[in-house]
DNA sequence: TATTTTTTGCAAATTAGTTGCAATTTCATC
DNA sequence: GATGAAATTGCAACTAATTTGCAAAAAATA
């Protein structure tokens, strides 16, 4: 798979191919929502989205586990208690920041963590992987609340 | 509260006060033990540390969640599905990395991320936070791992 | 101290996620 | 392409974490 370009079928198959995974209908479908769309969607959101009936819940927490376990998809924690994944684009690792008040949500690029991982590394850390999430009030929402008291 | 020292039960109050909290049972003792242990600890974890009867479950969850909104605790998502509660030592900003095979978990202090504040604000967001969480194999475990497979 | 407000403990409910299992599908080999 | 072993699925039952309603108790306020 080429970077920077649409996953197609066949993109999709390759990669299940490449992470040693077989090629089922659940997965096929999981991913081709995942690389479609921006996400990140919680369980319940991927299950909405498909088809109806053409995949059983349980069959998309199990896909989800072994998509982290193949770092094909990542977790996020974007707010307490719900579980976000989303496809793990190689070339564009990013973040997200989230308004803890309108709860949107913003990528962020350039995190600059990499800093970091190469530090754990000369101590003895292999596979170095970071989660970082960040919460603030966002503009909108800081003058909303001003015009709301003053 | 000064900075650097340990929280005594007259810190505990003030803290309580401070975040106009009011002062009860549960509270004081959650707070004293997540102040005077490392954690993170889970909900249950605290539970099963604090004395037999002393506080239900429930009112764990609720104080955490409290102290949570008012900054006093910070969330961890150090495994998948599991919520870990940190007191938030105002002069003590650092993460974790957690060894992905053996779960040892290490306190990582400077991580650089300030920078990252600050830029967010600059395009207004306030009062940015963020949460960031390390996963690696620590050296001891690949060292186990080759000397099994080789 | 009396009154109002908040918090608690308990039990029941909710929810996300997991598991056992038989049926089905995929994969590897012929 | 057929064949059998291995992996995966859907379903339903289950588990574990967290939440909620409510009456009693405790804390804050007047």
């Amino acid at each position: 798979m080429k970077h920077g370009h649409k996953y197609s079928e066949e993109d999709i198959l390759e990669l299940l191919k490449e992470k040693k995974l077989s090629i089922t209908g659940p997965r096929k479908l999981i991913l081709k929502l995942l690389t479609a769309e921006h996400g990140p969607y919680t369980a319940d959101e991927i299950f909405q989205k498909l088809p109806k009936g053409s995949c059983d819940k349980a069959s998309i927490y199990r896909s989800l586990s072994q998509f982290v376990d193949k770092d094909i998809v990542q977790i996020a924690h974007l707010e307490k208690d719900v579980v976000h994944y989303e496809f793990n684009h190689p070339d564009d690792h990013h973040h997200h920041i989230v308004c803890r008040l309108c709860h949107k949500v913003e990528v962020i690029h350039d995190c600059g963590i990499e800093r970091l991982e190469r530090t754990l590394e000369k101590v003895g850390y292999t596979n170095v992987k970071h989660r970082l999430e960040m919460v603030g009030t966002c503009e909108k929402c800081n003058l909303n609340k001003n015009s709301r008291n003053g």
